[in-house]
DNA sequence: CATCCACAGGAAAACGCGGTTG
DNA sequence: CAACCGCGTTTTCCTGTGGATG
């Protein structure tokens, strides 16, 4: 086997067959021109290593960004050093406005400050973005308490749960602090749950222990029984969502570590945060809309502009209403579809009688049930208010008074809507 | 001005379905 | 196992509406 793949171009008319060789090493060159994501584990928290997580962290925090809710956190820590103890906190902010990311931050930071001052002092991550019940919230706080990865196993008595946990909270002299992460998310009954962290928990084990929890629901301690609430004497710390200046130095320094800079324009930049803190204020979304764009720069001029943000987005949107359209149920799909049908039918605009007929003769060819036009309606206004159809009131005086249904999507989503449906 | 179209949308009854009880 | 219940969905029935039309 001869080796083809060298770094230079290979001389055209060479041998037979070279063509496909240069043409492959011609491909080869362009995509490597274009190339613009230098590094994709910088894109995506999840695959980086532990210890250049921690560093990614350290900068966007030395940018300042989320400083003052560290302030009042490190604040309302500080009692720890001098041996007391602070009370519960409750942090709220919708998802993606940093919490989990700058708490984590902060306790490593806390607890290095600790070590140097030789005060006892650990921190335990507990994450309850999945799992559900009493037993299993208790379940991630055993396993991140005695750092075993084996699963209790189920039909174990809660009590001994609640036992070993108390016995391994036991062994670490200090201070002992717990984060919880989506605190809201125990089904059943998160009472008990907080009930045992906040009051049995204390008394059984000899460590000083600090609550923090995470949520994303302001109304939460609403739902919480007032009484947990008066022994947690929790105190509330709140994100509010990034603004577009925090998005823009987030996305800078991902692009910085993990993009080719000189290929990306400010303005591209600037633009994804204008968007994404328009949105939501979400910086998973923001860096969400980063990779897209970067993609669709290598995919086509290898530089990324606001003209690839652009076409970003609005892929990323398209993507947004196909889920959304494939989440609706079987009937909703069916006067959507009908919708459509009609549309293409007749003029730009029809009427709910129109819709109801073109809804009945599909409901007859696929064999369905048809529902009743006053659910039809019913169905329609819902499409309305999702925006996947345009349907305002209006009154044609001696014609009676109907939706006028227009279309709201783009003709390459009605058309893969439509795929399958004859007429 | 009254009329009347072609529906909207409220209210209540009926239905369907999983879960519980005697 | 039937009877019953709770709850969301669907049907039935109904009243209301705004302006072109006669």
């Amino acid at each position: 086997m001869e080796k083809t793949s060298t770094g230079k171009h290979a001389q055209p008319g060479h041998k037979d067959g070279d063509r496909t060789i240069s043409l492959i090493e011609d491909l080869y060159a362009r995509s490597k021109k274009n190339v613009l994501i230098l590094n994709p584990d910088y894109l995506d928290d999840d695959k980086l290593p532990e210890g250049e997580r921690t560093e990614v962290l350290k900068e966007i925090f030395n940018r300042r960004i989320r400083e003052r809710q560290l302030k009042r956190i490190a604040q309302h820590l500080t009692s720890i050093l001098d041996g007391g103890q602070p009370p519960a906190a409750l942090v709220y902010g919708p998802t993606g406005s940093g919490k989990t990311v700058s708490l984590l931050h902060l306790l490593s930071s806390f607890q290095k400050v600790c070590q140097a001052r030789n005060v006892p002092f650990r921190y335990f991550y507990v994450d309850l973005t999945s799992p559900k019940t009493y037993f299993g919230a208790l379940n991630k706080v055993a396993l991140a308490l005695d750092g075993s990865t084996r699963r209790y196993r189920k039909g174990i008595p809660i009590e001994y749960m609640q036992e070993r946990i108390a016995e391994a909270a036991s062994q670490h002299p200090g201070t002992l602090c717990l984060l919880i992460d989506e605190a809201d998310n125990i089904r059943p009954n998160p009472d008990a749950f907080l009930t045992f962290l906040g009051k049995t928990l204390p008394r059984k084990t000899s460590c000083r222990l600090v609550l923090i929890m995470l949520t994303n629901r302001l109304d939460w301690e609403k739902a919480l029984d007032p009484r947990i609430l008066s022994f947690l004497k929790k105190t509330d710390f709140i994100f509010e969502p990034y603004d577009a200046l925090d998005l823009y130095e987030i996305l800078k320094l991902r692009v910085e570590k993990a993009l080719d800079t000189n290929k990306v324009e400010e303005g591209a930049l600037r633009k994804i945060a204008a968007y994404a803190s328009r949105e939501t204020g979400d910086a998973r979304k923001a860096v969400e809309l980063l990779v897209k764009a970067a993609k669709v720069a290598e995919d086509t001029t290898g530089r990324l502009t606001q003209r690839e943000v652009d076409t970003a987005a609005e892929t990323l949107e398209v993507d947004k209403t196909e889920e959304l359209i494939r989440a609706l149920a079987a009937q909703q799909r069916l006067v959507l579809i009908a919708c459509y049908v009609a549309l293409r039918r007749g003029r730009s605009k029809v009427s709910t009688g129109q819709v109801y007929e073109v809804y009945n003769e599909l409901c007859r060819s696929q064999r369905v049930k048809p529902l009743t036009e006053r659910r039809v309606s019913d169905m329609i206004s819902f499409l309305d208010l999702y925006g996947l159809i345009n349907a305002p009131m209006v009154s044609r005086g001696r014609y009676g008074q109907t939706r006028e249904i227009a279309s709201s999507l783009r003709s390459e989503i009605v058309e893969r809507l439509l795929q399958g449906v004859d007429e």
